[in-house]
DNA sequence: TTAAACATGTCAATCGATTGACAGACGATC
DNA sequence: GATCGTCTGTCAATCGATTGACATGTTTAA
């Protein structure tokens, strides 16, 4: 691999210069920056992205600690992430914790050994230790945490309302609450007191609230437990799923059922990932702004580098995206 | 942030012994062994990896580039990709192409700036320059390019046999062969050839091809040409799908003219992603072994650093899973 | 004419860890 | 008493790029 020096060498200048083009730094002609490109493209260098690091004490990596890959709710977030990290010539180091904490740790310090620009948390419920002076702003993704540096969130109490309210609108009055594992903790407390809340100023309004375990991060297969909430209560007429994967099964499990979506029962979903649209009726369901969050981390991460201040919590809407089950 | 010359320091010791002890190289007592890790517990001590990595010419990230990330069979694979490279200390380096040519190249730049220990190559066509001599081992997934250093397949021309067997073993005679984009160019084509092979043993049996644009990347909505399909072949009774995306959609489709599967139309998928059991009916499909697949990716790009030889060519079975749609 | 802006070079330190050569010291063994 | 094997230390080079200080030119512009 040639280095530096080589293309100083081939180009007939000194490292100095080499690297002030590199850099766009101090003066330079058009000429030799030409002569430079030349150097370079004729020896292929590809400048040592470790050495440049070292010296400028941090890398053009941004870590990113999933609880699953192949939720597609975190696919999507991912997604983004990349495409807005692409854009700011930052790259993305992928972690899976599968939703166990000693995993999160040990990733976190994998982080600051490699010192990422910044770390994008959408795992973690807060127990995962100290995360402030570790060398790089720590941004929690659809959650909030007191030891973490920034929070980019969406508003999911409202979140919650919106759902409480479309079904209500949309003529259901037994409803079923069905907060998701993957977006463990915080992010479905919120969603679940807002569905409540609303519930609560309608008398006439039957809730039951249900909690799937924690331990579908992988296949996603949420059937058993959606057999025994149905079973619990056969003729709710509402259901709000925690994220749209629930709530396609729950359409399957209803149709397998002969109840009819959306006659005989509403559902809203959460997410809008692409599945959404998938299904026959397509699902109704509350859409976060992930590009838009992604961007907002990846924006903090790049201010934080450039020591400028950031905002410590940045919360975006959340909007109803109204088809075929309400 | 504390560095090795600060944990000698701490530990009484000079930075030789202290890194003897992260190394594991030459004799060392228990006795500073301990005294080293609790003076690197003390300071919180994270070696850094960039130093690491220069001195050692090459570092523990794995790049990986994939056409998209929400495509559920790619979110599959990098999740078993990231597993595979976590059991053996390795990190992923995530880049997503969204098929562009030209992003692969920018990519494959960086990899080779950040000194990567290998690189899985999920996206691309065979037209993504020259892969070797890049200094480092270039895997493709599920493709073969005889530009890189290594390939690990499925038996695609096996899966497109199996598909029509199972079909009209169903007693499917009017069959639809629909190739999806994401699984561009060579594995599709391997597996329409080994479908349209058996087809052809079977005078009986009449066969159409359709083809996806390859534009699907991220939305995945393919419905329209599904439509149009449908319409050129109104009374196909056997649908060869390219990926389960496209069967399951082609299931709601189905539902909407009101045929049912799998007593009217029977439908075959493709790669077994965790959707295809969230249909009613289950999707029938051929499973590829991912695990396996990015288990042997990772053994690759290791015994390529251990400068062993590795296969150059890998190839896996497919495996039919019967479910409720054949 | 003279001071500025422009353009490049030299040199050396630095980032943090790795590695090898070499030198002592201690204890055990023959 | 000589010879190993074990344990640690010192020292310096190296990986490849960055950066600052300083020198030396050449153009421009006032």
């Amino acid at each position: 691999m040639a280095t530096l020096k080589d293309v100083a060498r081939e180009a007939g200048l000194s490292v100095g210069t080499v690297s002030r083009v590199l850099n766009n730094r101090g003066y330079i002609s058009e000429e030799t920056r030409t002569s430079v490109r030349d150097a370079m493209a004729r020896l292929h260098y590809q400048p040592n992205a470790m050495a440049r690091s070292l010296s400028k004490r941090s890398s053009s990596m941004i870590g990113v600690i999933v609880p699953s890959i192949s939720h597609p709710y975190f696919a999507k977030v991912l997604s983004c992430l990349e495409s807005a990290a692409h854009e700011k010539n930052y790259q993305l180091l992928l972690f899976c914790s599968q939703g166990k904490v000693s995993r999160e740790e040990e990733y976190v310090s994998v982080c600051s050994s490699n010192r990422v620009a910044g770390l994008v948390l959408c795992s973690g419920t807060v127990k995962t230790g100290e995360l402030r002076d570790l060398g790089f702003p720590v941004v929690t993704f659809e959650r909030f945490l007191n030891n973490a540096d920034a929070g980019v969130e969406c508003d999911n109490y409202e979140g919650g309302v919106i759902a409480a309210r479309e079904l209500i609108r949309a003529g259901s009055r037994k409803l079923l609450c069905i907060s998701g594992a993957g977006e463990v903790s915080m992010p479905a407390d919120a969603r679940r007191e807002g569905f409540l809340d609303v519930c609560s100023e309608h008398p006439e309004i039957e809730v039951k609230v249900c909690l799937c375990a924690p331990e579908h991060l992988d296949d996603l297969n949420y059937v058993q437990e959606l057999r025994t909430f149905l079973d619990e209560m056969p003729d709710t007429d509402g259901i709000f799923a925690g994220s749209d994967v629930i709530g396609m099964q729950a359409m399957t499990e209803l149709a397998k059922r002969g109840r009819r979506v959306p006659e005989d029962v509403r559902i809203v979903g959460y997410d809008d990932v692409n599945l959404a649209r998938m299904t026959n009726p397509q699902l109704t369901t509350i859409r976060q702004p992930v590009p838009e969050m992604a961007k907002e981390c990846i924006d903090i991460i790049m201010k934080a580098a450039r020591n400028e201040s950031y905002p410590a919590r940045t919360m975006f809407h959340v909007t109803l995206e109204r088809r075929g089950t309400t």
